[in-house]
DNA sequence: GGGCGTTCAGAAAGTTCA
DNA sequence: TGAACTTTCTGAACGCCC
């Protein structure tokens, strides 16, 4: 009984499948492996016996049975498994209608003689009243089909995989049955998917109001039917899966007015994050890649972008003030001019670069001046970074003024400057390590560097921000190019620790910055004929949260101060640069020269309008 | 007889399961199958022999046959194969069922008049209410019989062997009575086995979680919504699925069906993308936020999706496990079995936890097995943080087996287990700095932990994935989620700097992860009699392309080992346990027990094989 | 009328708890 | 052990668009 069922197993199945590869809706072979099943049952064996009788019932089998050893060999019959009365009408049909040609046409409507409702289910042989996902199937089987096609075929069959789907046996290993719903030619394809069914649904949501507009005619319908259908009209059938969309239901052609494609326009680092979130942006089309991750078409942009300007405005040093840093550096090389004298440079640089990035131009004008006057002190620390050289421990750069040679600035000379401030020494040899901290982590890459500028520009947590949401979504899209760029240039497996640990050495900047600012303060405050100007400008990074409370180092009085730097000469030409070029503060405050120190409230207004006047100033100069 | 009981076990199914759709417990197909099988066992098979003799007591089984073959099929029953004269049919029934009103405005309500209870179980003849396993049976002998069917027959009656089975003695004699069970046609084969019933828990864990999270997080949400998501049919894929398999499955036609809406569904991480990269979506209409950011409504129900599951999954501890760590615990607390028992409980409820979250439904299932594969002992590592006490210098976990007592496992004794071993102890310590580490950076904050462990989950890095691009964009979601929860709990000034402290700490991990593969890798090289299975599991996450390379810690000979560990008892369990829950290893792994360890190559494709057979086995639970 | 999807009550598994 | 309950699956009936 065993071997017999096994060979029964097999018939059974190239029965079906040969019945299903011919499109034939039967086939001899199937005939013939009922004849053997039942055959077998008369031998002896319970029918029952073969885990794999496909159980059509009795009857039906002793007609198929009894046709086949006919010996005719019912090839066009239709349906193998019909109950008594149906399958001598069928034979009558056949007799009539003769032998089908082989190569019959997929699927033409194929109520050619018989009505549909005769058709068997290929798979349980069910009655079908039709193709369901292309093959014949009851309702059943398509409900089936439909629920399971895609889900895994992770369920493995508990007996020999080999089951036997009749209409009673198909609910008892759905794995067969889905198996035998492939088998005889159900298509998964033909399954519609989210999309599509979101565009059917709002169809049909579409007719139904159209519908009920014209039909009703009620005057509280016709204008804000979408409204109506939100509200959920009680009269109305609820429908679930329509109530999802009627939010974002519009009753016309919402497609007509969406089309907003793609802005043809420089990508920004918001197109980057699009295109991370999307998946289907990427250009690539692999899904993986080797060692190294290769850039995107819109990473490559911005890089570029940001990689022309960085030369042309970051490094391009004017010639005066290359010649004015280069006398400072000849004459007063440890005075405080020097480091002032430079970040005042490059802080007018750093400003016209910000503003060549084609998002910047999206920020508003008051968050624009936050940024700058939230993050000086952090982006020029940070340029530190960039221009620093190890091996001289020095921060060097291209000077104009000595055509082409560098300019080589002695961190040493930075300590021996603040040498008479307080905890001066101190806080430059923290910078010092985190200068060098950084430069290992960055292996001096001036791309990573650079994006590590623009993160720490971008920072949500500037004071005073109106659009916080916007700067974060900005410095999410820098912290994202930096990772796709260090993901290009380090092996996959580093690229993560390289990245974090960049990003991660940014908490170190905020606290040298914040002593760094205050450092400044205290400088200005010794100073007394330095212009208010400049404190003002000190002032700009310590407006932050935390730094309402002075640093402490500066708490205590001041032991009797050596010989106080002073800033004469040069300040005059820092304050006119300043308010020239890049921050043009009102008159009003360069001419109240001798305003003595009080500490004013630390967002004061007048500093924002001048700060805002000079962005807005140079507004067209922006890129598009 | 023997021989036939054998052939009932795997013998498929009775052609007498009733038509399921109708109220009535034989159809006309049913009735002709068992005059059939009737017939055939009247040739000489016994009854019980027939696995599809549905043995109906002998009057009710002719009655339903009689009223088959009669033909008059019974007007009550909808029943498929009447194809012809159903609204003959259906009007008798409505005469017969009551006064439904003609004009059969809606779905018929199928009121039935006559409660099913008329039935009668026939085994004890207690009121039935349809059928159980393959017959009709009451709600007792249903649970009697799951219960019992798969125990032994060993237990012999107490009387004469043929005890009568009614429903007042059906308690006296199991034997009988589970006799008669197989008498009169319950099929144990019906009885879910183990890992359907692993799936079918995951299954309905997922659905609470999703339900649970959309209720929760929709209260302003149409109170429908909830029952749209609960009746709707499970399994369809949703927009951010389509974007997913971008490449995979439909290359073409992804690109035409693009104006998806909104995914209506439960969001994922990419939601979460979708949201930040848009800028528009931010339904909060603040442009800003004080010192807390808060969350937005993706944030919220993604986390709230976690939580739920993390409570149900992750630290629910199911009993058996409790117990074996338990007696692990006062037994060997010193042991290698301590960790071994603990790890390989977490193993199972983090694959169950990652199962649960609804993106992992999206990757590829090789890759799933990937990330398994190449994540176990980083996740396990993770784990180790979130379950740390630093006053205790313990991991403590709840117990179910102590009844909401807590385990604790002293850190102290991982060292002493590990002592044996080159650097063992040197390793462990680190350990136990970067946990002390991560959970001051934390502040044991187990949200965070929990995100960071599916941060390291989902590591693009991981050998053999197949799919980088996705799995680094789920992984991107991740760090997006954890980077807004720690701006809702940390003052935003802090945030960042929190944030990229514990991202950067994960590269740490990824050291001490391989370094403890390694290790591992020594304690199955040690312990000969360790199951070969044990040995691949934990070659596991030795595929690492840095991998291949033994660690420096164990490339000179050893020195003559100390007293080798030995993990006798429990391995058995150990590796019993995840050969049927989890990783469903192939037999053949288990059964070949001394095979000498030889170094196989990493990746070993009959693990994948196995590993992806698990994933792939439980793959229909995923949520949709 | 063909062929998709949707609905929803009912069948049949498991789970809980006294 | 068993009554009561929960959950998932199933399929007949139906709605809609082409
Ligand atoms: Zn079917
Ligand atoms: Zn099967
Ligand atoms: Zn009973
Ligand atoms: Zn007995």
């Amino acid at each position: 009984a065993k071997r017999k069922s096994t060979s029964t197993t097999s018939a059974m199945y190239s029965a079906s499948v040969s019945s299903s590869s011919t499109s034939s809706l039967v086939s001899p072979a199937a005939a013939a492996a009922n004849a053997t099943s039942a055959a077998a049952a008369a031998t002896g064996a319970t029918a029952e016996d073969s885990p794999f009788f496909s159980a059509f019932n009795g009857t039906e089998q002793s007609t198929a049975a009894a046709a086949g050893a006919s010996g005719l060999g019912r090839a066009s019959s239709p349906d193998t498994s019909q109950s008594a009365s149906e399958s001598a009408a069928s034979a009558a049909a056949d007799s009539v209608v003769g032998p089908r040609s082989p190569h019959r046409k997929r699927r033409y409507k194929m109520q050619l003689s018989q009505p549909l409702d005769q058709y068997r289910c290929h798979v349980c042989g069910d009655k079908a009243l039709g193709f369901n996902f292309d093959a014949v199937t009851c309702e059943s089987c398509k409900a089936f089909f439909r629920r399971n096609a895609f889900k895994n075929m992770d369920m493995k069959c508990n007996f020999s995989g080999s089951c036997s789907i009749s209409i009673n046996t198909r609910k008892f290993c759905s794995p067969c049955r889905l198996k035998k719903c492939f088998l005889i030619g159900m298509k998964k394809e033909l399954i519609l998917n989210e999309s599509q069914l979101q565009q059917r649904r709002q169809k049909t949501l579409c007719n139904r109001n159209r519908r009920y507009v014209t039909t009703a005619t009620t005057a509280s319908a016709s204008p804000i039917s979408r409204q109506s259908s939100t509200t959920g009209d009680p009269g109305r059938r609820s429908v679930c899966a329509y109530k999802l969309e009627e939010s974002s239901f519009y009753p016309d052609e919402t497609a007509l007015s969406e089309p907003s494609v793609e802005p043809p326009q420089r990508p920004t680092v918001l197109t980057l994050l699009e295109e991370c979130s999307d998946g289907l942006a990427s250009s690539s089309s692999e899904c993986s890649w080797d060692l190294y991750r290769p850039l995107s078409d819109t990473c490559t942009q911005l890089m570029e972008g940001i990689r022309v300007s960085l030369d042309n405005v970051v490094n391009n040093v004017n010639e005066t003030d290359s010649e004015q840093i280069s006398s400072t550096a000849t004459d007063k090389a440890t005075s405080l001019e020097m480091p002032f004298t430079i970040t005042l440079s490059f802080v007018q640089r750093f400003v016209s670069f910000v503003k060549c990035l084609p998002e910047f131009n999206y920020i508003d004008m008051d968050d624009r001046v936050n940024l700058i006057k939230g993050g000086v002190f952090h982006f020029i620390l940070m340029r530190g970074v960039a221009i620093y050289n190890p091996e001289l421990d020095s921060f060097t750069f291209l000077s104009k003024a000595s055509s082409g040679h560098r300019h080589s600035v002695p961190l040493a000379a930075l300590t021996q400057s603040l040498s008479a401030y307080p905890s001066g020494q101190q806080l430059v040899e923290r910078y010092r390590r985190f200068i060098i901290g950084y430069h290992r982590a960055s292996s001096g890459d001036q791309m990573a560097l650079t994006l590590l500028q623009l993160i720490e520009f971008y920072n949500p947590s500037r004071p005073l921000l109106r659009n916080m949401h916007r700067i974060d979504r900005i410095q999410a899209g820098y912290i994202m190019l930096l990772k796709r760029h260090i993901e290009s240039v380090q092996p996959t497996q580093q690229a993560r620790r390289v990245f974090f640990d960049l990003m991660n050495r940014l908490s170190e900047l905020d606290s040298i910055a914040t002593d760094f600012s205050q450092l400044c303060h205290v400088v200005g405050f010794r100073c007394e004929e330095l212009n208010p100007l400049l404190l003002e400008i000190f002032e700009l990074s310590n407006g932050r949260p935390g730094g309402s409370r002075p640093s402490s180092l500066f708490e205590q009085p001041l032991p009797p101060p050596p010989p106080p730097p002073r800033l004469p000469t040069q300040c005059g030409t820092f304050i006119s640069t300043i308010s020239s070029c890049t921050l043009r503060l009102r008159p009003s405050f360069i001419s109240s020269n001798s305003r003595p120190y009080s500490r004013r409230p630390i967002t004061s207004p007048s500093i924002i309008a001048s700060i805002r006047e000079v962005i807005i100033s140079n507004a067209s100069q922006l890129c598009p």
